[in-house]
RNA sequence: GGGAGAGUUCCCGAGUGGCCAAAGGGGGCAGACUGUAAAUCUGUUGUCAGUGACUUCGGUGGUUCGAAUCCACCCUCUCCCA
């Protein structure tokens, strides 16, 4: 089975422009691609996960992986799937955002001589002449064609500037770039680029008269429709700083039942067959394969250790008691015991468990608290540095630890 | 450039002088039920304080005892005409 079929069993492959040709060029190892990432975060995130892997998948396999950063990309945003205007970064954030990106990337792919290409975009587009670029590529382009695009349409109804219009042409001199620079021949992206994907194809037919080809990799959803790597709205970051390991392999212990196996098929690099056989279990058997998702996810992004660590911490405080030095801490200073204790609100908000003391004070009153062994229901409840001793495990709701110590 | 509309809390969306911290839905959070799942039901959902205070309805000023609501100017977006 070559890597092609390989993606294809996972079920990566979203759309492909010439399934045959790529098949053989991925086969044979003779594919050297890039993946675009947009620097509009200082971290990468779940969604840019299953990028990576991608390209350590096609690594793997023979083919050439070339990062593209788009510091200059970024400086438009893309508008596709998007409802309304992304808020413009400042040149300082863009840099700023590129090289947390790259240092993120290194962990994951091999960088260097023979290996993985990294290219910031910002390099070419930043110093392109606007009338030299409408009379190089302008032509190419038919605005009747892009109106079309998916990418657009549900910006037709609530407005699509301009500058963002502009964002396709970008992302295609992109491609044609480094189809001429790097001899880059194909390009890969979420299935939401496809369209930008295809400017670029397109692009190149036009101007050179040779071909390139664009495969989209399927989205991630979950079993209503929703994209995944989220919660509550926020990104699941890959940098520790802002996701801890813990809460990664929270997130993904915590999927839902149908669809652990696809994110196990998805994500991991475990072996097809393996994951075949789990797929015929059911039920309670289930959490099985939510930890070994959230295991080897997290043992990916933060290491074997940090893996261990978030297991442990998660076994201990699931399944009864235990140690459990391994989950969030906070430390308490002097400061923190005004006339000698610490009242159970403050707590909470302190340890970042509540957002609030209004939020805290509603989940104490709905019995979501519990501290140690005991269930706080008195929003009055304090606590002395004594009562901390060596160590105290507060609980809001089922799934939120914290430890508290003293310094 | 001309004309008509719109901007409300995390999101959608009611509200057109006090009874508005603002209906309803979604989402989130908590409780029950469970398998750290889903579905369901219940509660909750601006901040600080134990029924009171403070900040909030695109922005800035103004009218008024009192403004999300009225007036002026500005900003952003949509639609129609050029």
């Amino acid at each position: 089975m070559g890597i092609y079929e390989e993606l294809q069993a996972r079920g990566l492959i979203a759309q492909v422009t010439d399934e045959e040709e790529i098949r053989t060029l991925l086969n044979s190892g003779k594919a050297r691609f890039y993946i675009g990432f947009d620097c509009t975060a200082d971290s990468l995130t779940a969604g840019h996960f299953m990028a990576l892997t991608l390209m350590k998948r096609l690594q793997q396999a023979g083919n050439q992986p070339i990062a593209l950063i788009g510091g200059g990309t970024t400086m438009i945003g893309d508008p596709s799937g998007r409802s309304d205007m992304r808020k413009m970064l400042t040149r300082e954030d863009i840099d700023y955002n590129a090289e947390r990106f790259r240092r993120q990337m290194e962990r994951f792919i091999e960088f260097g001589e023979g290996k993985a290409l990294m290219v910031n975009n910002a390099d070419w587009l930043l110093d392109l002449n606007y009338v030299n670029l409408l009379r190089e590529v302008g032509t190419c382009f038919s605005v009747n064609n892009m109106l079309r695009a998916e990418c657009y349409k549900n910006r037709m109804e609530k407005g699509l500037s301009f500058f963002e219009f502009n964002y396709m042409i970008m992302q295609s001199y992109d491609f044609y770039h480094l189809f001429q620079t790097l001899g880059c021949n194909m390009q890969f992206g979420g299935d939401d680029q496809w369209s930008n994907m295809l400017g670029g194809t397109e692009l190149i037919r036009k101007k050179l008269g040779q071909d390139a080809y664009a495969m989209t990799i399927t989205l991630l959803t979950d079993s209503s429709g929703k994209k995944m790597g989220k919660t509550a709205g926020n990104a699941v970051w890959l940098d520790p700083e802002k996701t801890s390991p813990y809460e990664f392999y929270q997130y993904w212990r915590n999927v839902g039942d149908a669809d652990v196996l696809k994110c196990i098929r998805m994500l991991t690099f475990l072996p097809l067959e393996e994951i075949d056989a789990m797929d015929a279990w059911e039920g309670s058997q289930l959490n099985r394969a939510k930890e070994i998702l959230a295991f080897e996810l997290t043992r990916m992004v933060h290491g074997e250790a940090e893996a261990q660590k978030a297991e442990t911490a998660a076994k201990a405080l699931f399944s009864g008691g235990g140690a459990s030095a391994d989950i969030p801490t906070t430390v308490l200073r002097e400061a923190d015991f005004p006339s000698g204790k610490i009242d159970i609100l403050s707590l909470l908000v302190k340890t970042g468990l509540c957002t609030s003391r209004g939020d805290a004070r509603r989940n104490v009153n709905q019995g979501g608290v519990v501290a140690g062994d005991e269930k706080i229901s008195d929003i009055d409840r304090s606590f002395t540095p004594a009562d901390i001793g060596q160590g105290l495990t507060l609980r809001r709701g089922k799934k939120n630890y914290n430890r508290v110590v003293l310094a």
